[in-house]
Parts: structure tokens; C-alpha cells; sequence
DNA sequence: CTTCACATGTAAAGCGTTACATGATTTG
DNA sequence: CAAATCATGTAACGCTTTACATGTGAAG
């Protein structure tokens, strides 16, 4: 009957994942994925709640209240990877990842742009170009920040590939970004097609 | 009432850019979709329809019924763009992008790779250098054509901006996937962590 | 006469964010 | 006691895909 468990959704997988670092609140978790993962997922509270019930449900996780909370506040439901939890994990972690056509909202404007002109599609380059520039340096300071408090994590080299994923990917766009700065000031001087105010 | 247009969607306006480029029928745009901006932008036909609809209700765009849908078939609707829908492209075209954080399967993986090891890590890494290096090819291969079939174009400048983008951030990639399976076959020789089979 | 290609359209389901509602504890 | 912080949870909404339903004409 289940003969294609084509699944649609890996946030039960990230939150696995997140736990597999250590117990932690659902509150604690949508924290620590700003930490880590954060450049490159999103899991919101509406997301986080009731998967954590679903996985509970599943027996992949196990909770028990904590009093302590941080000292203050509401107590928190401390949620804790489970043995059938942590397999899988592993099991989803040696299937490839499927890969999805993302939506660039920018290479979507500086593709039309011929509709309003080089210089408003020099805004955009220009735009990324910062932006890209902001990345690589925030990438250089957490690669530096990690490598710093964790010298000995096991786990370490994996999340500096990430990090230099990021790295490597802002770098080049920020290149892309220049040369496209450059392209679109060679073909200034021209006019924009159709008719304007 | 309506200070506040915060608008979530982009689809009715990249269904003004295809149309920018000429009348069309919504079949057509989805052909066109993939021959164009399919490498950062998909639509579905859910969306196109209705979308189309909704545009010629506020005028943005006008249609006519062909009975020469390409010499055979049902008889197409095509959608042309009316002034008022090209402003509204080109106001839409000179605000800056909203950027949105992505979601990287693969990264997610990597990054929780310490619960596998190095060697199925290396699995990701593999299957993402064979991506981008045919992505990079694929984008040369676009890059050759688009300027090969419309060397003279006006818009082929900006067309070219999204092809190089694509083709800096493959091979950008395809360069951390090589640096990433170097690095992980360096800790090869230990062992994973936590119980095994 | 079946299949293919062309073509339009809707309904349902899945995924995800946002906004809202609630509660507890500490600090000023 | 007001405000801030910590914390959980749900409801509503919006976007998008998928699956389904339908129709037409040409070619084999």
C-alpha cells in the first residue's frame, strides 16, 4: 500500500538534525538554527511546535519538562533525540539530496531589464554586489568565530564546509556582481527601448 | 485603507516580463518559462492560468482567441501586454529585490554529516560537483546559442547577466566541491561517531 | 480509432509564514 | 505593577504544486 513514501517535507529531518546536537526546547531550537544552519534554512515556531509533537508521536524524539528553563520564564519542554530517532537521522542523511529550482527574484528584474534601461540595472548589480560583500565577510568572521570556540569539535569540519559553501558562493557573485556593474557601463551610453516619461 | 502594499507574490509580475517579450498564450509561456529564465524561476500551470486571468481583470494585460494555436490543437488564448501592464513592469523592475533565505538540502546534510562520517559525506559531495560541473557546461552550451541566435538583440546583454551568474556560481561550486571531497578525505582515515552497525 | 501534441482550466492538498493568544517569571 | 524575556501553541492565510478534467485536431 505505502509502496512510494515519496516524501514532501524535511523539517522533521532539520529538527532531527538539531537535536542530534544535544536535547534542547523548541524554543532552544529555532535559537540555535539562527546559529547554524541558519544561512541556508528556516524553520518557523509554526513549523517547529507541532513537528516536534508529530516526531514525539513517532517515538523519533522524547520530552520531559524542565523546570529550569533559563533561569526564568515558563518552563520548557526539553525535547531529546530517541535511538529510532538517530537512526533516522542517519538514514536520511546517506539518501542524496534532491535538488529545486530556487527563485531569484534579482536575475528575474536584470532579465527584463532592458525594459527600463542600463542604470536602474545597475541598481541591482549594485545591490547584490553589496550584498555579496556583506555575506563573504560574515562568512570570514563565523569560519573564524567557529574555528575559535570549537578547535576540538568532531563535528567541526562539517560545519566549516557550509560556512565556505557560503564563502565560496558570495565570493564569486560578488565577482559576477562587478562584472555585470562593468557590462551594463559599456552599454550605457545607449538608450532604453519603448517609450518613457 | 490600503497604505500598506505589501505584496507577497512576484508571479503576475514575471508573467508581465514574458509577455514584455511578446503576446503569448499561457502554454506558450510555459514553454518559454524554460527557454528563458527556467534556470531561477519555474511557474506552474496552477498559477499561470489564473494569474492570467487576474491580470486582464485589471487590465494589465489583454487577450484574443487564435485559432492558429500552432496549426493544430485547441484554439490558444493569447495574452498581450497593455500599456498600463508595462508600467506596472517597469515600476515593479525599478524596485530593489527582496532577498529570501533559501533552503539547501544539501548543505542541511552536510552540515549533520558527523553522524555519518566522511564517507557518505563524500557521496554529497560528489553528486554536488557532477551538478555543477554540468551546469557549467550547460550554461556555456546557453551562452553560445543565446549569442549565436540573437547577436543583436537589445536585450541580449541582460539575458547574457543571468547565463554568467549562473555559470560563476557553478563554477565557484564546482571549485568547493573539490575542495570539500580534499577535506573530507583527510579525515577519512577516522572513524564516525556514535554506534554503527 | 488511438495516440500524440496542443491547450485550458479547476480542485485539493501540502507547505510555510504570520499573527494571535496565552502563560510564567524576573527586573525595574 | 509594568515591561521584558522566556516559552508554548494554534488559527488563518497565502503560495505553489499536483492531480484531475476537458477539449481539439492531426498523424499513424
Amino acid at each position: 500500500m505505502s509502496a512510494d513514501d515519496a516524501k514532501k517535507t524535511t523539517t522533521e529531518e532539520s529538527l532531527l538534525g538539531l537535536l542530534s546536537m544535544g536535547p534542547m526546547s523548541g524554543y532552544q531550537i529555532k535559537q540555535r538554527i539562527g546559529e547554524s544552519i541558519g544561512n541556508f534554512w528556516t524553520e518557523s515556531y509554526g513549523q517547529i511546535y507541532p513537528t516536534l509533537k508529530r516526531l514525539e508521536a513517532q517515538g523519533l524524539v522524547a520530552s520531559k519538562d524542565e523546570e529550569t528553563g533559563g533561569e526564568r520564564g515558563r518552563p520548557s519542554r526539553v525535547y531529546a533525540l530517541t535511538e529510532p530517532g538517530r537512526e533516522r537521522l542517519r538514514e536520511w542523511l546517506g539518501v542524496p539530496a534532491r535538488s529545486q529550482v530556487m527563485r531569484n527574484e534579482t536575475l528575474l528584474k536584470l532579465f527584463f531589464s532592458d525594459e527600463i534601461g542600463p542604470e536602474a540595472a545597475m541598481e541591482h548589480a549594485r545591490a547584490a554586489k553589496q550584498m555579496f560583500e556583506m555575506s563573504e565577510q560574515r562568512y570570514h568572521a563565523i569560519e573564524a568565530g567557529l574555528t575559535k570556540q570549537w578547535p576540538n569539535h568532531p563535528a567541526l569540519p562539517y560545519w566549516l564546509i557550509t560556512v565556505r559553501y557560503g564563502l565560496a558562493q558570495s565570493r564569486a557573485l560578488a565577482a559576477w556582481a562587478d562584472d555585470t556593474l562593468a557590462e551594463l557601463e559599456r552599454i550605457g551610453p545607449q538608450r532604453a527601448r519603448g517609450k518613457h516619461s
